[in-house]
DNA sequence: CTGCATCCGCTTCGATACTG
DNA sequence: CAGTATCGAAGCGGATGCAG
């Protein structure tokens, strides 16, 4: 029994979108159309079999689409529908339930540069940087870069390269995790080989200043705004 | 491998929520407290162990507590803890997703009063009754009676016995989702002995003109407001 | 009656191999 | 690159048993 069989609109949507990983295709999607590949990066552990069921399926509900791209693509393209670009604020609200439980994350975990982004900001959302000298951080993950900035004693973090970074840091995943949450320092990441790291001596020490006013404060998942 | 492993707030999210059942059981617990039994009758087709584990687990990560109600109950109470009540415009906002699906939902589909409430809501948002007039039907199905209401064209649905209706219908569940929908007319649920109707003829009519204001507007999946 | 635990057939999932 | 095919393992659904 695939279907709740229910007439109650929250079983109706679980129906759709409630086995696993189909969520996390629409945030895949959320974010730029994908090819078939590009899904298999970004939900790492999926089966490959499951991800065409899941792609199937979602196709069939109207909750994506896929094209077939005119050549310099040259292959299909999986983008949401305009039913699946309505599910993202339902997703956003359990994205921000469960923002908090990224405190008690195993450090094995995977990391992209995509899911990182709306991480930090709830980490850092009402920390007060206490500092109001604008800082800007590259931060060069492996698979995109990221761009951190401090404006206004608040830290802002998005996609994209930064032209003319403070500080840059290049490392994988996790390091830059170990980093932001303040359970690795700067100086330790270089000494271990963990990370390279550019910029000058006190931009260096302000986002060390930065990291230890997002780590100092309680993160359990008791907190929820 | 039950945990996804990623470090993004929305895989987290699902780490707790995303399997199968755990929502419905929250759903359960946004009304009321419950005791084993009354969840196992919210969530028909659940295997008994299932219910047990996800109770376990959603004590575990903290969403709800189970605690033994003093003697007039007398047996464990499960409610929803602080993080549970948290997770509610989650669920809220997918159930809104989830709504247009109710249009084609199958009629062998299991009805409850309480998921009718929202149901009903959701089925004439946005109808404007055109009938100024108030009404008031009481709606009394096996499990529990709704109360329905009309004042300034717009129709109101809530759980609960209606003190002087002007209109009184006894059915089950789907006959009553029929009825709602257009797709049985009062008088032939009377002929078929699957209602009992009861009220007087111009309230009952006003009633059946309510009803086909909202089978008349096109229900798609399309639609979201 | 409530609150599970156990057992069993079956479906789904996950991992790998393979193909157009 | 974009899937399909296969197979063992795990989870699910349903029935039953049983203690408090």
């Amino acid at each position: 029994m695939k279907q709740y069989g229910q007439f109650c609109p929250l079983a109706k949507a679980l129906d759709v979108v409630g086995d696993r990983w189909t969520l996390l295709i629409v945030r895949e999607l959320a974010v730029r159309p994908c090819r078939y590949t590009d899904l298999r990066d970004g939900l790492p552990g999926i089966a490959t079999n499951l991800l065409a069921d899941r792609l199937k399926s979602l196709e069939a509900a109207g909750v994506i689409t896929a094209e077939i791209a005119p050549p310099p693509v040259a292959t299909t393209l999986y983008r949401l529908a305009e039913r699946g670009e309505a599910l993202l604020p339902a997703a956003h609200a359990l994205a921000h339930w469960g923002a908090p439980l990224l405190a008690d994350a195993d450090d094995t975990d995977e990391v992209r540069a995509r899911w990182l982004v709306p991480a930090v900001r709830t980490m850092f959302a009402d920390v007060d940087v206490g500092d109001v000298e604008p800082l800007e951080v590259a931060l060069d993950l492996e698979d995109e870069p990221i761009k951190l900035s401090v404006e206004n004693g608040q830290l802002h973090a998005e996609l994209g390269t930064a032209r003319q970074p403070d500080v840059r840091i290049a490392c994988d995943g996790p390091t830059a995790v170990a980093i932001l949450r303040g359970q690795l320092h700067l100086d330790a990441a270089t000494r271990h080989s963990r990370a390279q790291i550019n910029g000058s001596r006190t931009a260096r020490a302000r986002l060390a200043r930065l990291v230890a006013a997002g780590a100092t404060r309680p993160q359990s998942a008791g907190e929820t705004s």
